[in-house]
DNA sequence: GCTCAATTCAAACGAACGTTTGAATTTGCG
DNA sequence: CGCAAATTCAAACGTTCGTTTGAATTGAGC
């Protein structure tokens, strides 16, 4: 709980680039043991102990390389996430720049948050897509520090796309859209964790049900026509619940 | 791990009702506690000391009454989650009958599922709001003993849901329906569970975001218009990300 | 080839966990 | 009242947890 957990510091920086015949250094295997653990289990749930197993790592190595089994949490998110953020910015600008000031359409400015995404899942065979259970997961997780964490990961995100889509959408009222944003980020992030759960709804294949890409490819025109939809009234026009 | 964890049979059926001065049973306290606890912490995060400290019972209690930690977790949820899936059946059923064999609108069948939950959180002053996020938090646990108590606890209501929608959206194909279906579930659990996760959207009114009757009454249109939206092509003629 | 820092390792630490026990206490009832 | 069942209680059970320790091992630079 001191300042500094680790007393002797390890060689800092980022690992170098894999020399050949090394199996990969011991970094890296925690933190592919662990994501995959933590999202089969939950943060609580999956010890150190296992992780360190799978990983075919001394115990004593995560407090060693990480400082605590919180830190390595933060960093099994960090190393994808943050990438993914700067990926969807970035993307977000290229698109805005082609449009040459004109407001982009809301099919757009979510390709710019998908996109990325399904990059992730692709890109490394199966950690991509533990890592996106495990990010859906992790927005529902009530520990402190790790709502606290990434509320610090997507700040600057989510305001760059607030903006976009505030364009997009002018007759939209500010708090309104701040609703719908949310409502995108809450379908997103709980398809992205639920596979599982798409045994409630049954009725879809299996095979079809993780695969993200066909996934993200319906969820998109599903949100844009939500975020399109007109404005409810301001006052207290609409009366759903009011009505017999 | 046997078969009947609790040796000598605690008296059986509902507890009787609530008799003058008595503070309320020894069972009622700890679901209380429990419910208020597991939607802070989490089920692993949250220990059988805490729950029977803030109940002002023993410890031995939980074991007594509900047999284990799980069946506790198990007994919190049924107790309001029963009754609220009931009611959503039964509105449904009553909007079928006035409708005399149309179909009917998709915020009306949306109303079906949305108003008992409302009523949930409006009717115990705070546990019913407690229980929601504690739902929503549910829905995204992994472990595996809540997602099959769940996908159970749902199955009758969702197959209803699932019907009324299809006859609603005669021009949705059921597979585009069961993803759409999925859709609403997630925005509406994590809505009703990321009252936290406002803050990264920001821009809201706390007191506003933790009204869930205000933030419901804006869920509804947003999956209406969702709902609503023509299907993408069966084939591949939707190319949202295939474009530059 | 020696040195010193970085890393790995086996072992142990104290704390907290869910659960069980058996005796004490309360309650319902003839 | 008196007995038996239901409930409460303090205490302990065995296990597992995250973390720490100090010695052993490794590996690069002089």
């Amino acid at each position: 709980m001191s300042s500094i957990p680790i007393q002797r510091l390890p060689r800092n920086g980022s690992s170098p680039p894999d020399r050949a015949v090394e199996t990969t250094d011991t970094k890296s295997k925690i933190l592919d043991a662990a994501e995959e653990l933590f999202m089969e289990y939950g943060f609580e749930a999956t010890s150190l102990r296992l992780i360190t197993t799978a990983a075919s790592v001394n115990l004593a190595a995560v407090n060693y390389h990480f400082g605590s089994k919180e830190e390595l949490f933060q960093a099994v998110l960090t190393r994808r996430l943050d990438p993914m953020n700067q990926d969807r910015m970035q993307l977000l600008s290229a698109y805005e720049t082609a449009a040459a000031g004109k407001p982009l359409t809301c099919e757009k400015i979510l390709a710019a948050m998908f996109i990325p995404a399904l990059k992730l899942a692709r890109d490394h065979e199966q950690g991509g897509k533990n890592f996106l259970r495990l990010l859906g997961r992790a927005y529902a997780d009530p520990a402190p520090f790790i709502r606290e964490f990434l509320s610090n990961q997507y700040r600057e995100m989510i305001a760059r796309f607030r903006a976009a889509f505030s364009r997009a959408l002018p007759n939209i009222p500010r708090e309104e859209l701040s609703w719908r944003l949310h409502f995108v980020m809450g379908a997103l992030s709980y398809t992205l964790a639920g596979a599982d759960m798409l045994k409630i709804i049954s009725q879809l294949d299996p095979e079809e049900a993780t695969n993200d890409e066909l996934l993200l490819k319906r969820l998109a025109p599903f949100l844009a026509a939500g975020l399109r939809s007109p404005s409810p009234a301001a006052d207290d026009g609409y009366h759903l619940f009011q009505e017999a």
